[in-house]
RNA sequence: GCGGGUGUGGCGUAAUGGCAGCCGCGCCAGACUUAGGAUCUGGUGCCUCACGGCGUGGGGGUUCGAGUCCCUUCACCCGCACCA
């Protein structure tokens, strides 16, 4: 395999951000950073073939100790489905002149077994035939849907529902076993990218063509019998069970013998062959931007060579500015010198020079091997050596966040894989063990901002929600109209109006234009006052929003009764009610830069220590578990530390005695030891600091200062609050850092009670408790019991029908 | 629609099938205080004056015993989604 290839690839092109971005870094349609458009594109473009990897992908989750989540959504991600191709000859040969005697369309399917259901073709709009199958008559209808399908991603944001779009071709297929003609369609429920870009529609049995058929009146043929109740004036028949009708000779077969038969047959007759599909594509992999591994490649005349090997590493030239050209090229080609000499002793003297590749290497790039080069990174000759590589193996425990589940997660397996088969690294998965801690989440807050399209020539759908009034108030001023000329514009609509301006078309006059709302980020200290509360509405501070992120000064804020523009405010309706407050909405979601909802633990550090909010974060709940950030039950934790600094202190003096513990005392600190093991072997470090918290309630209460206890306590806690322990060990007179000292060992010795409280409980409902002698048997501990009075109270009288007595765990009497 | 997950006090949460609510926040009362947003003590699931009863989203089941296991249903969160 070519591994790395370049070749026209449709991407995901973002015109205001002037790169490519990855379908993960899309999302409904605009770029998750930024919230801008994002169009289809045929661009020239580095991709990784991911898709060789597919199956080993696949196959190697099964023995990964991951959390099934992330392993689901990797499978789902690569989506394999397993199938048959099947070729339909076109009927007409001398459509455009075109010799179609030997042209077909192929079609990708996994239910080979209906194909006597099939009563027309779909084809994607994107594909490579719709053109020459177009028949004259049908030509005008066609391009107007080409037109509309390609705006479709556009338009999608303005239907609540999603519509059943197709247009008729004009030619025909003939079905490869009974001989029938079977028309073309285009629709676009049918992807370009995936399978053949085709598919045979089998309305019966099918709930996309069977919407596809009802909606443009073709005809269903029923072939599998459904069970007796089935109404087919409501639904297709999908399920994969049932025997077979009125399709020929597999009339009587089951739908899984049956799917055997017609592969068989298709094979022999060379009409096509059972084949697997994938649902994961390649993975483009080049960047427009300058921050990036610069791909190591140059340009002779126009083919692409690869430095070798000796001549890496490519190291980013200087440049200007950090955007890119004029002409829209990447920020590479602002460098003045980014050119490859073979000889670079005749540089500038004449000698060849060849263009470098100006696009960089994504994110994933780098974060799909640093572990290995972690191992080694030191090493100048190779990126790590077998040595090391052998010895530290992978990863052992991995924590990491969930959202990388089909991004990065998938990368670096595959760079795993793909590095093994290369016989450089001696494992074929990068982490044994993978969780997912949950994230800690913040209040973003969102604005919405108005983005409009011109529309084309065909009839706009208008949505009743928007009256022409509205859309025209907005349009018809000239500082605005001047702005709709391009694709997009700076107007933000205030958070309570979001909805009632998500979507519309209006005019200006000569163009339809489309518009819908994309939501966006703003910083939360952009607000005029704190939010409080998550449902009250806050204001942004708009003189300071536009200081922000070199927004444009002219943009336009959209408010109830009005609009702010360049600190002035104009009225919609002259009705002296001025609404001119601009909202924005709270969101909870994960805390990042990238979403300006940051709050910097810096004030809890400062008056509370980094160890008080390292044990806060911790005692939030379980390490998986989200949760937003809420200081609110911080002072638990602020006294807890309080507390334990008493223990060793007396006032400001250290205050330690050298006396030996008392029983009491060391069953606490062991009891201590013991769970807080237990926790870090689980992970479950918010019950540990809850464990903390109960033997320094204890010691305090025991008034215990004793060496032998408050020394291996230090030492417990040291990985929870490093600083804390570190300075109370030295306190305690070490010298070498707590880091060196021994984890103290739990002695079960100091655990064991001499007798224990059973629990007596009738049907179930614990009355009353009795403490036994731990060594007497279940025998007597039952005599015992049914002598007690109150035993004989909640009998009343009756006999007791059964009693269950768990050795030193509970008694319960069933009357 | 498919897949994954979560439902326990006012809140964050805890409970190898064995006393539901540990630990903390908040709240209430008290102590020391000129003062308390400091510290300490006690209380705090709900209903009831009480005896007692009810309680882990709802319904059912297994069990001597269910927050925990099984079935069913509802709600919410996350991921994927015309994938043929």
């Amino acid at each position: 395999y070519r591994l790395a290839f370049l070749s026209d690839t449709m991407v995901n092109w973002c015109p205001q951000l002037g790169t490519v971005l990855a379908n993960e870094e899309v999302k409904e349609g605009v770029s998750e950073r930024g919230g801008y458009p994002v169009e289809r594109k045929l661009m020239k473009q580095w991709s990784l073939r991911i898709t060789a990897y597919a199956d080993r992908l696949l196959n190697d989750l099964d023995a990964l100790d991951w959390t099934e989540s992330i392993k689901e959504a990797q499978r789902n991600w690569i989506g394999k489905s397993e199938g048959t191709s099947l070729k339909f000859k076109i009927q007409d040969a001398r459509i455009k002149n075109q010799d179609l005697e030997d042209t077909f369309i192929e079609v990708f399917t996994t239910r080979p077994d209906t194909v006597f259901g099939v009563s027309f073709v779909t084809l994607a709009p994107e594909h490579e035939l719709v053109e020459t199958l177009t028949t004259p008559q049908q030509k005008l209808a066609v391009d107007e849907y080409i037109i509309f399908a390609k705006n479709r991603s556009e338009r999608e944001r303005m239907a609540d529902v999603k519509k059943i779009t197709g247009v008729f071709t004009g030619s025909y297929v003939i079905h490869p076993f009974t001989g029938k003609q079977v028309p073309i369609w285009i629709g676009d429920y049918v992807l370009a990218g995936y399978g053949t870009g085709a598919v045979m529609a089998v309305p019966g049995h099918d709930s996309r063509d069977y919407a596809f058929a009802t909606h443009f009146g073709i005809e269903k043929l029923i072939i599998i019998q459904p069970p007796v109740e089935w109404d087919f004036e409501k639904n297709s028949y999908d399920e994969k069970e049932g025997t077979l009708i009125n399709s020929d000779f597999l009339n009587g077969l089951e739908v899984k013998v049956a799917i055997k038969k017609i592969i068989t047959s298709i094979e022999e007759n060379g009409l096509g062959k059972g084949k697997t599909n994938f649902r994961l594509r390649d993975a483009v992999f080049g960047r427009q931007r300058y921050w990036g591994e610069p791909i190591p490649v140059y340009y002779e005349n126009g083919i692409p060579k690869v430095l070798n090997e000796n001549e890496l590493p490519l190291v980013l030239p200087e440049v200007d500015k950090y955007l890119p050209t004029e002409t829209g090229e990447p920020p590479l080609a602002r460098a003045k010198d980014w050119q490859y000499s073979p000889s670079p002793s005749e540089r500038g003297q004449g000698g060849e020079v060849f263009p470098y590749e100006y696009s960089t290497m994504p994110g994933w790039a780098g974060s799909s091997w640093y572990f290995l080069r972690y191992m080694d990174a030191h090493n100048e000759n190779e990126f790590v050596s077998k040595e090391a590589a052998n010895y530290w193996q992978n990863v052992d425990l991995y924590i990491g966040g969930a959202e990388h589940a089909t991004g990065h997660l998938l990368y670096i397996r595959f760079w795993t894989k793909f590095l093994n088969d290369l016989g450089l690294i001696p494992v074929t998965e990068p982490a044994k063990k993978l969780i997912n801690q949950g994230m800690i989440q913040g209040v973003s807050e969102k604005i919405w901002r108005w983005v409009f399209v011109k529309g084309s020539s065909f009839p706009p759908v208008v949505n009743e929600r928007i009256s022409y009034f509205e859309v025209s108030v907005i349009i018809n001023n000239n500082k605005i109209t001047k702005k709709l000329s391009s694709e997009t514009s700076n107007i933000f609509v205030s958070s309570e109006l979001r909805k009632k301006y998500n979507s519309g078309v209006g005019s200006n006059g000569l163009d339809f234009i489309i518009a819908w709302t994309s939501q966006q980020n703003v910083d939360i200290n952009l607000l005029k006052e704190t939010r409080l509360s998550f449902d009250s509405n806050c204001e942004l501070d708009i003189s300071q929003f536009l200081n922000w992120n070199n927004q444009d000064n002219n943009s336009v804020f959209i408010c109830e009764g009005g609009y702010w523009q360049n600190g002035l405010f104009t009225e919609f309706y002259k009705d002296g009610n001025e609404k001119n407050k601009f909202y924005t909405a709270p969101e909870v979601e994960k805390m990042s830069k990238s979403k300006y909802n940051v709050v910097t633990p810096d004030k809890i550090v400062e008056e509370q220590g980094a160890d008080c909010l390292r044990l806060y974060e911790m005692f939030l709940g379980p390490l998986e578990q989200s949760k937003p950030w809420n200081t609110s039950g911080i002072s638990g934790v602020s006294n807890f530390i309080r507390k334990l600094w008493r223990l060793y202190h007396n006032g400001d003096v250290l205050n330690i005695s050298n006396e030996p513990a008392t029983k009491p005392e060391l069953k606490t600190l062991h009891k201590t030891i013991k769970k807080i093991g237990q926790d870090i072997e689980n992970f479950s470090f918010n019950t540990s600091v809850s464990s903390f918290m109960i033997c320094v309630n204890e010691l305090t209460d025991f008034k215990c200062n004793k060496r032998e206890i408050l020394e291996p306590l230090a030492i417990l806690l040291s990985p929870y609050a490093p600083h804390i322990a570190e300075e109370l060990w030295n306190k305690l007179g070490h010298t070498e850092s707590i880091t060196y000292a021994t984890f103290p060992v739990c002695n079960e010795d100091y655990l064991i009670e001499s007798s224990f409280n059973y629990p007596i409980s009738f049907n179930g409902k614990t009355r009353f408790f009795q403490e036994y002698d731990r060594s007497l048997s279940k025998e007597d501990v039952e005599k015992e019991v049914l002598t007690l009075d109150q035993t004989q109270k909640y009998l009343e009288g009756k006999a007791p029908k059964k009693v269950i007595v768990v050795h030193n765990k509970i008694v319960n009497i069933v009357v």
